[in-house]
DNA sequence: CTACAACTTCAAGTTAACTTTAAGTCAAGC
DNA sequence: GCTTGACTTAAAGTTAACTTGAAGTTGTAG
C-alpha cells in the first residue's frame, strides 16, 4: 500500500505516518522507487497506537509497550504496572463522571456548595495531585 | 496566604498558580503590597482543577465546566455532554487495561497474533480513530 | 514528451501547559 | 541601613505531537 491508502484506511494522516515512521512506531516494508510501501499489517499496529493514545499513553510509552522491532517484545511487568496506571484512571474518570452527572441534575445554588458534589469530587480528588505528580516524575 | 502556602498544600507551583490566574482559572483575593493573597477556597478549586486534567479536559475545557467568574454557572448540556464522553473513554480504557492484563499473562509468540488479544484490541479500537477525529473536530 | 498529482526530505512553525530567567520590589532580621 | 529571601512581572524557553512549507522526484494520463 501507499502511504495515501494507509492514511485514508487508518484515518492517520500521511504526515503523521511519516512522523511515525520516524520515531520508529510503525515500519514501511519497503520503498517503491522514492516512494514508502507498507503492508496491511500497519493498519493493526495504527489500531493499536490510537488505542493506546486513547487511553492516555505517551508514544514513547506505546513505543515501550508494542515495542519498536518488528517483534513486540513485551516487558510484562511494565505491562501490568501500566494496566495498574489504567486502573487507577479509570477510577477517577468514573468520580468524574459521575460529578459531572450530578452537576448537570443538581440544583443547588452553586456546585461547589452542594454537599453531593462535594463529596464525590472528594473522593475523586484523593490522590489525584499526587497522582499527577507521580505521572510526571516517572516521565 | 501566600502563594508559598498555597503551593505547598496544594501541591502546584507558584509559576502554575500565577499560570492559572493568568487564565482566569483561580483568582486572587487581593494584595498586600505586591503579594497576591489567596482565600482557603482556592485549594478546593485547585482540587477540581486537578481532577479534571486527571480525567483528560484541557484547560480551556475546565474553566468551560467550573466558570470563569465567581460563581460556577454550568452549562448542564455541556456536563452531560462530558459525562458521556468520559464515559466513551472509560469503557476504551477498560478494554485497554484488560487488553494488557492479557498480554501480560499471554503466552503466544506475538500478542498480535493472540486471538484473545486481538478480540480485545478489535473490541477497544472500534471508534477509537473516529473518536480522536471528533475530540479533535470538537476543538 | 510533457504536465501533474502524489509522493519525497528537511526545516521550521504550531499549540498546550508549563517552567525558567532576568530584573526589579519589599518586609524582616541583624 | 543593608542584606536576604520570598515575592513580582514580562518575556523567552521547553516538550510532545504534530502540521506546514519549500524544493525536489516520479509514475501515469493525455
Amino acid at each position: 500500500m501507499e502511504i495515501s491508502q494507509v492514511a485514508k484506511k487508518s484515518g492517520v494522516s500521511a504526515s503523521t505516518l511519516r512522523f511515525y515512521e520516524e520515531k520508529g512506531l510503525i515500519k514501511s516494508i519497503g520503498r517503491q522507487g522514492i516512494r514508502r510501501v507498507f503492508s496491511s499489517n500497519v493498519l493493526e499496529r495504527l489500531e493499536l497506537i490510537a488505542l493506546g493514545r486513547a487511553a492516555g499513553f505517551s508514544l514513547e510509552e506505546i513505543s515501550g509497550i508494542l515495542g519498536t522491532d518488528a517483534k513486540p517484545d513485551i516487558d510484562r511487568d511494565l505491562l501490568l504496572k501500566k494496566a495498574n496506571e489504567l486502573d487507577e484512571t479509570i477510577k477517577k474518570l468514573e468520580a468524574m463522571r459521575d460529578g459531572l452527572h450530578h452537576a448537570a441534575a443538581c440544583t443547588a445554588p452553586s456546585h461547589l456548595e452542594c454537599p453531593r458534589f462535594r463529596r464525590l469530587m472528594n473522593l475523586a480528588a484523593a490522590g489525584v495531585i499526587e497522582g499527577v505528580a507521580a505521572n510526571k516524575a516517572v516521565k
